[in-house]
DNA sequence: CATCATAAATGACGTTTAGTCAAATTTTGA
DNA sequence: TCAAAATTTGACTAAACGTCATTTATGATG
């Protein structure tokens, strides 16, 4: 069945044109304005045909943020590849997840609307499922080298504190940081003028409280940031222009 | 006047009124299937009478976000004079926000919602600029307590971290897991059966790793937070269900 | 090449909600 | 009591959604 590979095939690249489309309209018109109608002109496609593919707006959106979680997992894997002590390579996948949400903006804007179950509830069940799994998968990579760094001695699990746990303070503290950040709550009028700056201290702040070695004060951090940079993300830190 | 000065009690009465059914019935039906019509029925005004208060439902979500940052700034200047250390002043202030959001679900549901520049661009620019201000003058809060630290020589601050990035710190380490918690994501799976516990070991150590005296060990904590719950938060913390 | 069955694409259509505004109603104060 | 002012109403237009009968394209077969 040679024809039925190809219309496999052409539905696939329709779908990757509709997401596309969606992205570039979402970035630059909002999720209020994002219609399945536009959508249906710009790809030069009709809305019955867009429906077979989405049932809704929201439901392209997932579909994106599914592509992009799973993208955000090469650059963490990558990240957590790098040649160094487990902190390192924590600081490396924060640094790769930043690189990541520099060069796809479009992330954090269907990531936040989508953390409105009203909004994530039009799209279909497998659509969801399908992204709680890819999001699963990246926090998974986290407890990975968390698991090592215990396991090497690296850190002491003290007083009842969990791998799970540490993660979950990385997490909402990069996290958190990107969702006010893409907001545009005025982080300048509160004084943060740079934001990434905050979070990287705030970051080795957290992991010297949870007595992580080797600590912040033992390492020259500027270099080994530079060093994670031109081996790991030589192509990706110019892409975003923070040479 | 005394006739014009009953029409705008009567005026800000509606419009209360308005807020609390549009509170209700965010939390019942989800922002997306929320709408003006509705709003009117159970009001009991017209269409017409609603639009004159609100140009759009998103506006009645910013004005619901207005109200509810206010009050949750009550609950952060209590929490700040817990008589203690301004360490555990902190924490109070913490266990304050929590308390105040297990109280007002529709905070972070509205909250949430209109960190979307596009969702939250649909309220009238007066509307926004209210909204700024109420969070300003509560991220404003935790300065203060901050720069007290500081000045009392509790805290010093190292390698050029300022007072804001710390307050960062603690505001994403804090809002980014009420993000989580009211995003259905599933916390459970990722091994965080309770996000809660997380935050405060997480908040300890970030503010261990910033050298903040006494240091998590060096104080009784469980029974610190007994005090502020007792002292400070007695009514709410019963109403909250956590004794 | 012609035919026909199957698959895919279309856009008109019914429905819902938004937001407006002229008309109806109520209130005010002389 | 009544006219002017203020308020309320809901009918109406417009926009987007989502469906599905119809049209168009495809490709297998003789």
């Amino acid at each position: 069945m040679a024809t039925s590979e190809r219309k496999k095939r052409e539905y696939a690249q329709r779908e990757t044109l509709i997401i596309d489309t969606a992205r570039d309209l979402l970035l630059k018109i909002g999720y209020i304005d994002l219609n399945m109608e536009r959508i249906a002109e710009l790809t030069e496609y009709s809305k019955g045909t867009i429906y077979q593919h989405f049932s809704c707006k929201e439901e392209i959106l997932v579909e994106m943020l599914i592509q992009s979680a799973q993208k955000c997992g090469t650059f963490l894997i990558r990240g957590s590849q790098f040649k160094g002590t487990p902190r390192e390579r924590v600081a490396a996948m924060i640094l790769g997840y930043d690189l990541f949400v520099r060069l796809n903006p479009d992330h954090f804007k269907s990531k936040l609307l989508l953390q409105n179950e009203s909004i994530r509830g039009k799209a279909s069940p497998v659509f969801q499922k399908n992204l709680e799994k890819a999001e699963q998968e990246n926090i998974g990579l986290v407890y990975g080298v968390l698991r090592e760094a215990v396991e090497s001695g690296h850190v002491q699990l003290q007083r009842g504190v969990t791998i799970e746990e540490i993660t979950f303070g990385l997490w909402t503290g990069t996290f958190g940081a990107y969702v006010l950040m893409f907001s545009e709550v005025n982080l300048k009028a509160l004084g943060i003028s740079d934001p990434r700056k905050a979070v990287w201290a705030n970051i080795h702040a957290l992991l010297d409280g949870f007595g992580w070695h080797p600590f912040f004060q033992e390492l020259n951090w500027e270099q080994t940031r530079n060093r994670i940079l031109n081996e790991i993300f030589s192509q990706e830190s110019h892409l975003a222009g923070i040479v």
